[in-house]
DNA sequence: AGGCTCATGTAACCGGTTACATGATTAT
DNA sequence: ATAATCATGTAACCGGTTACATGAGCCT
């Protein structure tokens, strides 16, 4: 794959877990061929710019698997959120701004699951020449992906009724 | 408070959504004593070493009130995890592989369910003195982590058992 | 004697973002 | 014209980690 391959497929299906700006992609590719890990080559275009693919190389290929082989670490349990800081200290802000806060993230979820909804067809383009057991674990972080999402719905749906319950009529919209 | 109790802090309520090295507490102590955000004074003890406890100022506070209202952004909605990342290429593991991190995975969650519940004391011991407004948002944050973490370990007895029916008695445990 | 809690920090480094910079081809 | 897609990169910076370094007092 190009740089820029690679930065159209986290647009299309890792976006869940993982996203990647493109001036990071290329950084990114340049130490990895430095490790000897890729191996690029440039493919000269006539109707497009030219292009450089990479591919892995047999010590990639190592690195990799060892990757892989070292399995979830404990990281993988905690995660961190900006937005849940602010929800700590909601009792610095007004009862209106707090709400609203909450409003806007259970639409921002909304949206989100919204765009998700396409992910079948990048799985289908992308895995359309694989064995099944490869494409499953990418339904899986997909899977995922939808659960945590709704998860965030319904919480942040209890936390605006529980606001609303303690400081009253006030708060609620219309 | 100083540099040590906030680290403390971090451990005991914050852990969820947000960690810290001490290492990175001190340095960003004084960045923001340098911007004038905060201000510390040494206070010197006798059956302890030193400390120095910081204090946020009017211009901190300003600068805190204004981070408030921002809101939550888009960033809310996306995280990052190396772990679904391993996930999403576990085609390239062995079956057993994938399957014993999923495993993990769930051991590790169910660690740190266990480890959630004892969260309401260190709300009690912060809150003490607050008003029950402000710690509804404390409840908040740890509300969303126990959801959360239901949510990975119903996820991973799902991906276990698909695994298991697809690659047979072998993977099973005992 | 050994380990825990209290307490603070530095240096080197890595991971990642933001802003900047360029430029060809194709579709409307 | 102008916007979108294709295509690649640099420089400055920030956020955060790892490893290192120190040292007193308390408990067993």
């Amino acid at each position: 794959m190009s740089g820029y391959d690679i930065a159209k497929a986290f647009e299309s299906s890792l976006q869940f877990f993982w996203h990647a700006q493109n001036s990071h992609i290329y950084l990114e590719l340049k130490k990895l061929e430095k490790k000897g890990y890729i191996c690029g080559k440039t493919v000269i275009q006539s109707d497009r710019p030219n292009k450089k693919i990479f591919s892995i190389t047999e010590t990639g290929k190592k690195e990799f698997m060892s990757w892989l082989a070292k399995g979830a670490g404990e990281e993988s349990t905690h995660f961190k959120s900006s937005f849940l800081m602010k929800v700590f200290f909601g009792g610095n802000m007004t009862p209106i701004q707090s709400t609203d806060m909450l409003r806007k993230f259970k639409t921002d979820c909304e949206a989100y699951l919204k765009k998700m909804g396409k992910t079948p067809e990048s799985i289908e383009k992308y895995g359309y020449d694989m064995e099944p057991y490869q494409t499953i674990y990418w339904q899986f972080t997909v899977d995922f992906g939808y659960g945590f999402i709704k998860h965030c719905i319904e919480w942040a749906e209890l936390c605006i009724k529980k606001l609303e319950s303690i400081n009253g009529q006030d708060l609620k919209e219309d």
